[in-house]
DNA sequence: ATGAACGAGATTGGATACAATCAATCCATG
DNA sequence: CATGGATTGATTGTATCCAATCTCGTTCAT
């Protein structure tokens, strides 16, 4: 589907999911040779996104021991959560009134592809367009540091967030939370539009912290 | 001196500096079979290295392209300081309230630190010393990932930082702001504190955007 | 019983070799 | 002369192999 083009970046990808998926238990280390054959592929790409995983936050790296799946608490979560928001509101009341009349409109073009993977129930397509749209925000910013470092935190909880978006009920809300934002960003209403991002994140930091809370 | 456990490590080290000096210039292609057998060590642990150097956006990663050098612009340094202001705003303001007496004595001990080692004029001493003393006061916040990303930041401009200390006047002057700090901490206040460490970044901002505007 | 020294097995760290990809040049063609 | 496509050299991506280190159980001395 999703074109890769490096084995690293495939493996990345499947690290993430094996960790939210609990496969790759908190604490547990990861055993390069079994993992790497298991996912077909050497140790040299596996140890590259690795310390991808390592700079987020997401491993612990011990020399000349290995890599070792970092526990995400709660307590973790809420931080990730927090340092989120500083970001992201950094973002917002910078970029906000920066929007252009056509940024306003490659927003709400955005929006619109949310709410169409939402009807179609496809919850891989509403995570990536959701995303596109939050970052496409971001970026009105023009700070591509600050956006990056947002970036890293998404993805430290990404692959947790598809069961947020399975059920149907939240995605009602979201839409409705993306619609009002619209508004909010057409009236350049910075404080406005930091509350809702922050709305926005409240609702999913429930269902994640219930999620990792339980052992599945 | 610093013992380096393993070869990625060290290649780290030796990036950081490279780049900081020059060496290796903005826009500027890591070509790693030359640059790997220059360190005398094979490309794997220089990839490793990079990797690491990209998640904290110091160089920039295109797939079967290779590794390049950011351009730190006084733009971007801006930015990181923004950044730093921000996620360091939080620590002290978590932090600052919840520390005890024993880490009052703690902090004052690794002030006494900073000031032996500007005594002797040794920048690479004053250069950890100082950053010993920052980090274990943000480390107070009990907030690792967030102490995480500060220290990514002060690791994008740390290579620049060494020329901020060697000027004597610039040592005095830290001296004093750590002292006033001390006092604000003692106080447990934390508006205080923050505006403190607030003036300490603006100190070396600005000598640090001069020594990359002009090119060396 | 306790703990230090040792060694076998497992695991990581790094070097080398090869495959895949890219960029720049050259040549053919219109 | 411009354009497009093959070709070659350079560079990156990955696999494999060997060296270095750690872990853990055992042994031995105290």
């Amino acid at each position: 589907m999703t074109e890769v083009v490096t084995a690293q970046a495939g493996v990345l990808r499947e690290l993430r999911t094996l960790i939210a998926a609990g496969k790759l238990g908190p604490g547990q280390q990861v055993v390069q040779d079994s993992l790497a054959a298991s996912l077909g592929v050497s140790r040299v790409p596996l140890r590259e996104a690795l310390k991808v995983l390592e700079g987020e936050g997401q491993v612990i790296y011990h020399p000349h021991r290995g890599y070792f799946v970092a526990d995400l608490s709660v307590t973790d979560l809420v931080e990730v959560y927090r340092i989120r928001s500083l970001l992201e509101d950094e973002a917002l009341r910078v970029g906000v009134p920066l929007l252009t009349d056509e940024d306003l409109e490659y927003l709400e073009g955005l929006i619109q592809d949310v709410e169409v993977a939402a009807k179609s129930a496809d919850v891989t397509a509403v995570t990536s367009a959701n995303r596109r749209f939050h970052f496409a925000l971001f970026e009105s910013s023009n700070m591509p540091r600050l956006v990056r470092l947002i970036r890293n935190q998404w993805d430290a909880t990404d692959a947790y967030r598809g069961v947020y978006f399975a059920a149907a009920s939240n995605l009602d809300q979201m839409n409705r939370e993306h619609r009002a934002m619209l508004a909010a960003l057409r009236a350049r209403d910075v404080e406005k539009s930091i509350a809702l991002q922050a709305a926005h994140r409240e609702n999913s930091v429930s269902v994640v912290s219930e999620l990792i809370s339980k052992p599945s």
